[in-house]
DNA sequence: CGGTATCCCACAGGATACTG
DNA sequence: CAGTATCCTGTGGGATACCG
């Protein structure tokens, strides 16, 4: 091994796994960006939606939900008039934060590879 | 800060933004998967699909020609007969090795997690 | 504002059959 | 074996309207 090439630890088999239960809770297009929106402090519906570029309401609620049932997410309902609705991380969405880190790292330097292609 | 609930780093945009465009590479349901399958070395077609459980032919095939596209893996055709086809990561792979840590060790503690709760 | 309800479509992706 | 072609369904998710 010289070039980085193999990515896999000893057993591929365990890491497939691994890979697949992180995408079922994680996976697809928002729900990390849900999260990151978040990263920046608590946050109302309607400022998570305009944070999230191009998520409508009804899946951003959705979303919400499915993050809140899996303990990413606490929804606390301020019970004054108006009734303010905030949503906030959880202590176990700070357990993502090297998943995170990585990805957003790769991701910017990806780009770049892109754009010095083009 | 003390409970790892901040996981953003100073401008979340440009985290959101880069995330956005690492999920738009590597997301969906099957890529990261097809990718860790072949860190185990190089392989053939059906050794893919065995390795990545639930994967169609048809989706493998344009998952396999996305990651072309994409500059992660390279199809050889060795010319002999009968004709062999072979897939491997190439070094650009490589850059996801931190990516698919991170995501595969979170994975493994989330499962443990689950499985203590219930 | 913070959502929910409905409707609808595009597309991911499964099943099966077929070809070189 | 290594795919491709066809067909078809499920559902992710957009648009719009509406409600407390």
């Amino acid at each position: 091994m010289e070039s980085g090439v193999q990515v896999s630890t000893p057993e591929c088999a365990g890491m497939l796994n691994a890979i697949g239960d992180s995408l079922y809770v994680i996976g697809g297009k928002w729900k990390l960006r849900v999260i990151v929106a978040l990263g920046e402090g608590n946050k109302r519906f309607n400022e998570i939606q305009r944070t999230v570029d191009g998520i409508s309401a009804r899946v951003l609620s959705s979303e919400l939900k499915e993050l809140e049932m899996n303990g990413f997410v606490k929804r606390i309902v301020h019970t004054q008039t108006p009734v303010v609705v905030e949503y906030q991380l959880t202590d176990y969405a700070g357990t993502l934060s090297e998943v995170l880190r990585t990805l957003a790292e790769w991701g910017t330097k990806h780009r770049d590879k892109i754009r010095r292609e083009r």
